[in-house]
DNA sequence: GGAAATTAGTTAGCATGCTAACTAATTCCG
DNA sequence: CGGAATTAGTTAGCATGCTAACTAATTTCC
């Protein structure tokens, strides 16, 4: 008989999720920086070559216009710079400033930190477990409809790590 | 030496938990109803006498001007209906319309059948191992609420509730 | 070569969440 | 009793996500 029904295992997940999020932009916030941005800014700090906008929405697993505006709002406040790029006239790079490059560090530090905190009594064996039934739900809730319910488009969406 | 990396526990978390309601979501799209909206109509239906809106925002775990928008458009739809408690003319109580009765039995389904194929091939130990990692991380990154992580205010005795 | 399809980015409009600041009703208490 | 504090709900305004429909540039292919 397990301690737990999994009649609630939706909203125990969800939940989760959200105060995990709720916890970090709580701490973030005096960075004027929330996880949306703060994903943003890693990713582009974890390549050489600028980025496209649709490499960048596709690595943050997030639609193209949900990233205008995002990063919209990043350039607004001085994070991130935009430009046409050469080969490719629909294309538009971006790059991190200057600023954004000393403030990643400091982000980082303070996820990991929370990370830390929240895991620090969760065993190795335990979280290892976790870790892989939630990969395989999200396989399946990502790929194609089990079985019944036949749905007939199918999604895609790819979330990135880290 | 785990098959999965604690660092990326945050992008996992996260991943499933949006990868979940979207599938919900897409399901139940045919019915006009979300996430947010069955929640709600479904916590209506599990109690005899009709709750005030405070009461829901709290059992949903949202704000109360959250709810205020999400009644107003499950008002206009029909689902449910606002009127004034007598006890205290401050409050409303809010109660289910007819057309949602009916329309809770499918929902519910829909989300059982849901879980029933992203949990089938998930045994019932490693399931129940991860609701406790989920529980126990959701209940930290909770009760931590409220208090310093850097700031201002506040030069010590951040984490000590562990 | 040029029409048609595709691709990158944008705009418009909506859903769902938040905080801050407000109104109205009730309760507390001196 | 009556002013102060509290409570319930609202409004305003923002952040972050979505889809649909658009423009502009590039590729495909007859």
């Amino acid at each position: 008989m397990p301690t737990t029904d999994a009649e609630i295992m939706g909203p125990l997940l969800h939940g989760t999720a959200r105060a995990w999020r709720l916890k970090l932009d709580e701490r973030l916030k005096p960075l004027g920086m929330s996880q949306a941005k703060w994903r943003t800014l890693l990713h582009l700090s974890l390549v050489d070559q600028p980025l496209t906008q649709s490499e960048i929405a596709s690595r943050l697993g997030i639609e193209e216009p949900t990233l205008v505006n995002l990063l919209h709002r990043l350039e607004k406040a001085g994070w991130v710079k935009r430009a046409s790029a050469e080969h490719d006239r629909r294309c538009k790079t971006v790059t991190l400033q200057r600023r954004a490059h000393r403030a990643i560090g400091l982000i980082d530090a303070a996820a990991r930190e929370l990370r830390q905190e929240l895991l620090s009594d969760i065993s190795h064996r335990d979280l290892d477990t976790c870790m892989r039934v939630l990969s395989r739900i999200r396989a399946k809730a990502e790929r194609a409809n089990g079985e019944s319910a036949n749905g007939k488009r199918n999604a895609h969406g790819r979330e990135e790590g880290k």
